[in-house]
DNA sequence: GGTAAAATCGAACGATAGTTCGAAAATTCG
DNA sequence: CGAATTTTCGAACTATCGTTCGATTTTACC
């Protein structure tokens, strides 16, 4: 007889795939082992096959995660942002809210991060397609504000778009939480990319 | 006899270095294997272990490589600068020379920042020493612009050093000579640093 | 509580990993 | 050229890889 999907075995595959994460961003793509994985979920190696049907599948799951947590995380802060806010105040709440996805999702963030490069490539040109509408998402914060005049017409915006996700990509690899706080740290950042380094001519 | 070190096998153990520095960099350590390595340079699985005892060696020499390649060339380009420049220009050297070597040595570079966090920790922790030195020397930079005068007082330099830092490396992901230059990139990641993309406050 | 379905196990498969080592080839130099 | 040395090869070893699959245990439902 059919049955409905059974809720037991969710919770197993949320396991597998926590562990998952944690294995491939401390092993990479190759030097994370099904059996590593497993033991880490509480699972033998052959069970892993019972939710994900091979190790290409697993990784897919974990990029897939990673990428739209962050994605759907800037969607809906923007959103919520008033409608007349101001250039200044979207960028902002896209640093904040970026680096807030990526600590809070800390092992599929670097495991995205780190195992980007080595998978194989079917899957990676799959995922090369996620990325780019998340750099799009970014190229219209910034285009848009210097369009309203609030941002200097003379900033190339593209090479500020790369600055930007390259510094805070980065803050998954050095952010410990309890030392210094994610209001700090993109308060700080969102400080230097606005008003710059330099201190103002005196007058 | 004794004979002196010849210079023969130089010239393969190069190509070995350079080899694995790819391979290291497109599939991560687990997944760079002696066969592909050895293949890429031309030999046999077997003939790497007369240059190199073992894979673990082969990747501790790359990672020396890509950093002290950095290091050395931060420090040779601040030397040259006249002891009269000021912060700013150090600055824009520190980042020019930056990138200037990461995509020079690119291979070494992506398989430095690819591979460091996938590394048996033995080798990692001893080259967490000479990453940290190389902090040091930013920090200088930053540090020292800051009590001239130079930087706005109220900008947090570790945080500076962080964003400039992971902008930088992030460089060498997407950088593709030909496209744009690197002087191009490095001075305007420089006038995002220093002015802000704020636009003027109008009179 | 019993029974069908879901979930896990455990042993095994071929493939390939890092590494070793004696033999063979290439190089150097008197 | 020929002998000593340097460099490379090729086959082999053990370990472990991803994966399969029938047996077994656990779970859900009447």
């Amino acid at each position: 007889m059919m049955t409905k999907p059974l809720a037991k075995s969710a919770v197993s595959q949320q396991r597998v795939l926590d562990a998952a994460a944690r294995v491939f961003r401390d092993c990479g793509y190759a030097g994370a082992t099904m059996r590593v994985i497993a033991d880490q979920a509480g699972l033998k190696a052959g069970s892993l096959y019972y939710h994900y049907k091979s190790k290409d599948e697993l990784i897919s799951a974990v990029l897939d995660l990673g990428m739209n947590a962050t994605i759907g995380a800037l969607k809906a802060a923007l959103a919520a942002l008033p409608a007349d806010a101001t250039a200044r105040q979207r960028l902002e709440v896209a640093f904040r809210t970026h680096v807030t996805t990526i600590i809070a999702n800390g092992d599929y963030s670097l495991a995205t991060s780190r195992v980007f490069g080595q998978v194989p490539e079917v899957i990676r040109v799959q995922h090369e397609k996620v990325r780019d509408l998340y750099g799009l998402m970014w190229r219209e914060i910034l285009t848009t504000g210097q369009q309203r005049g609030e941002f200097r017409a003379t900033a190339n915006m593209t090479l500020a778009r790369l600055l930007i996700l390259g510094a805070l990509n980065w803050t998954a690899e050095w952010f410990k939480p309890g030392t210094r706080s994610i209001e700090d740290v993109t308060s700080g950042f969102a400080a230097i990319v606005m008003d710059g380094l330099a201190a103002p001519d005196q007058l």
